[in-house]
DNA sequence: CGCGGACTTGATCTGTCTCAAGTGCCGTGG
DNA sequence: CCACGGCACTTGAGACAGATCAAGTCCGCG
């Protein structure tokens, strides 16, 4: 292991936003004024890397992925989107990602204009923003820092609601196997986390030899323990 | 090789940002009125992760890493920045990473409330703060998916202004050999490029022997071709 | 001149990739 | 109802890029 800076008292468990992921509509979800509605069902392309795209999607229902390639071929998934995150504005007025729907998905598309003229939802996209910003530095500590281990580790305890974060909240008394559902291929879980099908599979495997995740769908996983899978991410 | 997408057409040379650093004040520096200025000498600490952090910080002049720790004492630097970027604003009022100054630095802090009064304040924080989630983007593809050599390379073009990049300007007819400062040590280099101090030196000395950059200090390098380290990238 | 810190280089080790068979499941058609 | 094909996933064996361990070298500074 490189890179070992001596801080023995340290630990960043409690500086971990502990972001996570819901596809699931939201309840009381903000009413989306101003905007155009798009739907995409399952795997459709929503945006190439290079389409013009000047304004800003928020995913109202659903998951997205947005990816980039390399020229001969290697993909790598930059983010994985739920309810509420937003896409499509990059530097120019050209998109630097391309966008993929993960699930049936449902998206409003604001004008740069009804932006400029509302504060309250620039407020809003820009603290989400700030959000995903966050995400993409813990994405980047385990893209160039974590074994395969604790990356695949890392990527179930991201469904967890509320757990493994900032403000975890520990097990609930009484609570049973919890159950997440990763909603996203083998190959796609393998691009998102820089590593091959292969390895990604063998970890998964891993996971359920030592009892700490069952499945019988493969993307159906039970956690027994929810804390012993924390202790695998590397971060705790 | 895994995640092999037949796009054989394709190649996203022309959506690569080509963003890229300057370390030196520029000339004509938007004047940052009511912010507190600070100053920070060379490798100083300006935030540590989980430090209150609700202001916004712009660098004025010079450079600054934004890194993340593991508690294992793993280093992963995020972000370089230069000149016009900022950090500072998380997802919630603790910063997600610590940041520390690479060079003698200038940064100017803005308050909230500062931010929200001012329009043309905001769209230029806004604007910059895309440009550095682009950066963000392609620094996952850095670390998910090219190889040490790549790596490296990739790094070295970032340094060279308006090369490599989407609008790249191609070479000046009768332009020497470009110079660039480094202006991190090896294993900052390391720290962002998700390899060790040993593996970065290698590919230094590969690129120096086969006659593509030349250098006797080792932090300033100077790039015979640009286009030949281009194409080294992975990403052309 | 001698020391320390940053870098380089070599030798070896190892985690992950690569290549190559499987296995299981699900939908289709006989 | 079962045979079939296709696709996603799993598993094993071997290769290899990059990590680790261990000397060096270079250079600035007291």
């Amino acid at each position: 292991m490189d890179a070992r800076h001596d801080r023995s008292d340290f630990s960043n468990a409690k500086f971990d936003s502990g972001w996570s992921l819901r596809f699931s509509a939201e309840p009381a979800m903000h009413k989306p004024e101003r905007a155009k509605l798009f739907s995409y069902h399952h795997r459709a392309l929503i945006l190439e890397e290079g389409d013009k795209a000047s304004s800003v999607f928020e995913v109202l229902e659903g998951g997205v992925i947005l990816f980039k390639l390399l020229p001969d071929g290697r993909r790598q998934i930059i983010e994985v989107l739920g309810v509420g995150d937003v896409f499509g504005l990059s530097a120019t007025d050209v998109s630097d990602v391309a966008a993929e729907a993960l699930t049936q998905v449902r998206v409003a598309v604001y004008d740069k204009r009804v932006i400029d003229s509302d504060a309250a939802l620039r407020d809003r996209l820009f603290a989400r923003l700030r959000q995903q910003m966050c995400a993409l530095h813990d994405h980047a500590l385990l893209l160039g820092r974590k074994s395969a281990q604790e990356r695949v580790a890392t990527f179930i305890m991201r469904l967890v609601p509320d757990r493994g974060g900032f403000a975890c909240a520990g097990p609930k008394p009484g609570e049973g196997a919890t159950r997440v559902d990763l909603a996203m291929t083998r190959q796609e879980i393998a691009d998102y986390l820089g590593l091959t099908i292969e390895t990604v599979s063998r970890a998964f495997s891993a996971l359920r030899r030592t009892g700490i995740i069952a499945y019988d769908k493969q993307d159906a996983v039970a956690i027994g323990d929810v804390c012993r899978l924390c202790r695998l991410t590397g971060s705790h």
